[in-house]
RNA sequence: GGGGUCGUAGUUCAGCUGGUUAGAACGCCGGCCUGUCACGCCGGAGGUCGCGAGUUCGAGUCUCGUCGGCCCCGCCA
């Protein structure tokens, strides 16, 4: 069977629009071959598109069809012409859309042939993922990645739909710009035209999105891609796309109401709501209830402060830690008394680990309670315990002492592996949480000295204000993330828009008044022309549509996207170029 | 940079304590089949066991190194 050409012939239906209505209709489709079932003197198959499934059949009253339809293999593009039949009863499918029907093939144009796929299109099989990065192509047609890209069109649609009627105006930004040192690694771009001088792609268009508010743009927004080049995770790609928007006269609780009701809409893309308004806690209760600043609030299990029983105790690991000032911190794994010992020692180890320097464990048994600190703490310290953490019957308590935060991260972070290995996290629930107040600087140890948390633009909250200078630690930030289910799904803040402000904190951040002009001279003096209160958020695309396809990866809501060294395997990038394109870029390669 | 895990046919995997010619399913190729829809039945082809050293009479299996996929820590304003 020859390849044929395409000539003037026209789809009149896509391959999952044809139902009972259609009957004794003239069609012609176009699309793959899916699978073949070649009865002998009678050819079935099915013919693919994005949009469904249509069975055709070639029968016996056209011999040559049937001859040709035996020739056809999976993935060879094919036309289709022929008339609408409805199947017997017993032959419907109720499996596809347009089961009720098969199209009596007239004649059947091979359009294209394909070498033998790599990995079955046409079944649910699991592919490893270096195979499916490597034939993306093939990847792409499979129903798993077709739903999740139809799925991200339909949300960034439903984003720019909601932010036009929200007065917003998406306004482009430069992707060749200015490096910053702050924050990620710049992925450069060198200059052909000035010798040694180089790009940087955006980390995020901050700069640019605060000065459209200087520039009276009101309320921007953008769907952008970012670069930044970091080691990667499954939540984590050199590139990604964030919803930056910026809001002129912004107050938190702006912001908040705009962006509650578009993640209600995003939400029903997948049938579900989000009630609003969404919980707000501030970051050091996140931190001392989930060790955490970005919470999965389906878990349960909150974090509690333990010490008051062990203080006057005989357990002298957790009485000696409570007299420097640590705590004894713990949570409750429901059910979890029926641990065996060996359960019990992989917890332990789980917690050192993460950097416990142990895990004491407790539990209320019918013999009474059970713990290998009783003998120390004795039973009313344990029961006390036990009691203060709220631990029932068939509970298990664990517990571990040190310092407030690295304890709380530390136990945090063992309380999310309990919760998926116990599937505590429940993945038809969406917790929807916005986490406030943070730290307005980190200390760094190593550099001994104070580092924003999270971008140096974001203002300290009013009344912190006097904090910055005599104990910036104490100082919180007008700052806000947004967390989805554990995961920050965005991250924004109220920016600073009075200059004498901004060069304090630049200079709080070390900087020299010259280094700050160096880096940010044209922003500092674009703050002095009439800047108006103003902040936003940047949300993460990819991450948002990945929760809402239930994938446990952003490279499965991404067509092209980089394994965890940065390549990709279809492309072969990144790669070597010619010397030429080097020398006329000004660089050598040691 | 560090830790964990995986790498065997086109694909997904099995392969025990080191021992004959490395298996299965799906896919692929050929044949049969008039109502299939994961069609069925018969037959066949298909392997640098990621790569390189080493131990051994003998390595898919053990050791070391290396490359690659995935997950995590560091990193990610």
């Amino acid at each position: 069977m020859d390849i044929q050409p395409l000539g003037s012939l026209a789809r009149t239906h896509t391959c999952g629009q044809l139902t009972s209505a259609a009957v004794g209709q003239d069609v012609v489709l176009l699309g793959w071959v899916h699978r073949v079932r070649d009865l002998g003197a009678l050819v079935f198959f099915d013919i693919r598109d994005r949009h469904g499934l249509t069975q055709i059949v070639a029968r016996e009253d056209a011999p040559s069809l049937v001859s040709d339809a035996k020739h056809l293999r999976p993935e060879h593009v094919v036309a289709v012409i022929g008339r609408v039949e409805r199947r017997a009863p017993e032959a419907i499918n109720p499996k596809i859309k347009t089961g009720d029907v098969e199209v009596v093939a007239r004649e059947i144009r091979l359009l294209n042939e394909a070498k033998t796929p790599p990995f079955p299109i046409n079944e649910d099989t699991t592919v490893s993922e270096d195979t499916r990065l490597r034939y993306r192509y093939m990847d792409l047609r499979r129903a798993r990645m077709q739903h999740n890209l139809i799925l991200r069109h339909k949300a960034a649609l439903e984003i720019r739909r909601y932010f036009d009627e929200n007065g917003f105006l998406e306004i482009e930004t430069p992707i060749l710009t200015k490096s910053t040192p702050e924050g990620a690694r710049d992925y450069l771009v060198p200059s052909r035209v000035h010798p040694g001088e180089f790009y940087a792609l955006p980390q995020s268009p901050q700069i640019f999105k605060q000065i459209l508010m200087i520039s009276g743009m009101d309320r921007y927004v953008q769907i952008v891609k970012c670069f930044r080049d970091e080691d990667l995770r499954a939540d984590r790609q050199p590139e990604f796309t964030q919803v930056d928007l910026e809001i002129a006269f912004a107050t938190e609780d702006l912001v908040f109401s705009i962006l509650e009701p578009l993640m209600g809409r995003l939400m029903a893309l997948i049938g579900r709501d989000a009630p609003r308004p969404f919980l707000r806690m501030a970051y050091a209760d996140a931190i001392t209830k989930y060790g955490s600043d970005k919470p999965d609030l389906r878990a349960g299990m909150e974090l509690r402060t333990l010490s008051e029983p062990f203080a006057s105790s005989n357990f002298s690991v957790f009485k000696n830690a409570i007299a420097t000032g640590e705590e004894v911190r713990g949570f409750v794994i429901p059910k979890g008394a029926r641990y065996s010992r060996k359960e019990l020692d992989t917890l332990a180890e789980d917690a050192k680990q993460l950097g416990a320097a142990g895990l004491v464990w407790a539990r209320a048994a019918d013999a009474g309670v059970q713990s290998p600190a009783l003998k120390a703490a004795g039973e009313d310290v344990i029961r006390r315990a036990l009691e203060l953490a709220g631990a029932g019957g068939g509970d298990l308590l664990v517990m571990a002492a040190g310092p407030h935060d690295a304890t709380s991260r530390i136990l945090g972070q063992l309380r999310l592996q309990i919760a998926k290995r116990e599937n505590l996290l429940d993945p038809n629930a969406y917790a929807f949480l916005w986490v406030v107040d943070f730290p307005m600087f980190e200390w760094l140890d190593d550099e001994r000295r104070w580092e924003f948390m999270h971008h140096p633009f974001t203002s300290p909250l009013e009344a912190d204000a006097a904090l910055l200078e005599s104990d910036p630690g104490r100082a919180r930030a007008r700052a806000y993330d947004l967390v989805l289910n554990g995961s920050e799904i965005g991250g924004g803040s109220i920016r600073i828009h009075d200059q004498r402000l901004q060069r304090l904190v630049f200079k709080l951040l070390g900087m020299t008044e010259e280094e700050a002009k160096l880096r940010f001279g044209f922003f500092l003096e674009a703050l002095e022309y009439g800047t108006p209160p103003h902040g936003g958020i940047a949300l993460g695309l990819d991450r948002i549509v990945a929760i809402l396809a239930g994938e446990q990866s952003i490279r499965e809501v991404i067509a092209f996207p980089k394994t965890a060294q940065a390549v990709d395997l279809m492309a072969g990038a990144p790669s070597t170029v010619n010397p030429k394109q080097l020398r006329e870029l000004h660089l050598k390669i040691d």
